[in-house]
DNA sequence: AACACGGGGTT
DNA sequence: AACCCAGTGTT
């Protein structure tokens, strides 16, 4: 039929942006730990609690780690949350490591360690949200959902010059990107859209001539990629400032405490410090915070950035 | 809708 | 020093 012909013709020559994108990350995969020709979900549920708000670079050589020490949920479930925490360290986000281990016992007790393989069980995890459970599904067990996080929320806003305001109008992503996903590839097609917004369609200076969706994005033809996602005006967090106390003993051991059970860091070990407070309080003031008050306080002049780095100035964050 | 939760990065 | 980045859970 001329009509089928015809229509065959236009699939070939329209831009399809799905085949467009799955063809560049074909051409630009990453080798990474937790890619997987048939991934194991025990593997993606980790990396993608991992990646939450972390870097590839700090997450790739912990990951290896982990997984060399509990291969599998058996062995998670049979840890203790202690060692987990330990393995932890330094990563952030510590309920996700009590999480993790929660669920690990949790699987392996009640479902004879069968992994929920819908996002709809999946989400009712603890720990695993709208993202991880789309994201698990998917690429773990093939089901065409699409896991929308920030990366997905920017390359969306751009392509389509989307004016909500994000993170509000995340709803208008979702169901534009699921009307995306290709039934045949849910995996690499979640990958694919993270990736690129990972390394092509990033916050600032987005490499526009190098982008697979560069003659269809809407934002670029408006000449202002750079300004999507919208985003309402942040509200201003003052910079706090406090002291951190540095004691030793004669045999070198240095005083730490234990925080509040409750709370950010609750439970853990930390250096004594002043209050955290808008504005530098004086030395009085400080002296009388002091954990001991006979001995003599010494101001740190040399090591004064790693003082910084121990008060976490950020202040937000104490 | 706003905030808490840690860590990292860029300007 | 100030700013940006951003999943989940709670309120």
């Amino acid at each position: 039929m001329l009509k089928q012909a015809m229509e065959l013709l236009q699939t070939e020559k329209a831009f399809n942006p799905v085949i467009t994108l799955l063809d560049w990350y074909d051409l630009n995969r990453r080798e990474l730990p937790w890619r997987h020709a048939q991934p194991d979900p025990y593997h993606v549920w980790l990396s993608e609690v991992m990646l939450q708000q972390t870097t590839v670079v700090a997450v790739t050589p912990r990951y290896a780690r982990f997984l060399e020490r509990w291969p599998d949920i058996q062995a998670l479930a049979e840890a203790s949350l202690d060692d987990v925490l330990h393995e932890w360290q330094g990563l952030g986000y510590y309920a996700r490591a009590r999480n993790l281990h929660c669920c690990a016992q949790h699987i392996v007790a009640q479902d004879e360690g069968r992994f929920p393989d819908t996002e709809k069980a999946l989400h009712d995890l603890p720990g695993v949200g709208d993202y991880t459970a789309a994201a698990i599904a998917a690429i773990a067990f093939g089901e065409p959902v699409a896991p929308v996080d920030g990366n997905v929320i920017r390359v969306i806003s751009r392509l389509d010059a989307l004016e909500q305001i994000m993170p509000t109008g995340k709803q208008v992503v979702q169901k534009r990107v699921t009307r995306l996903v290709p039934e045949d590839r849910p995996g690499d097609f979640a990958q694919a859209m993270m990736d690129l917004g990972a390394i092509v369609c990033t916050p600032r200076n987005p490499k526009c001539e190098i982008c697979p969706w560069e003659e269809a994005c809407k934002a670029r033809a408006g000449g202002d990629a750079q300004s999507y996602p919208r985003k309402a005006p942040k509200k201003h967090k003052p910079t706090r400032y406090g002291v951190v106390f540095w004691l030793t003993d004669r045999s070198g051991r240095v005083m730490l405490r234990r925080r509040e059970e409750k709370g950010l860091l609750g439970g853990m070990m930390e250096f004594p410090s002043t209050e955290w407070l808008e504005q530098a309080q004086s030395s009085e003031d400080v002296a009388f915070q002091a954990p001991v008050s006979d001995v003599v306080w010494k101001e740190l002049v040399g090591p004064k950035k790693a003082l910084e780095a121990i008060a976490i100035k950020d202040s937000h964050l104490f």
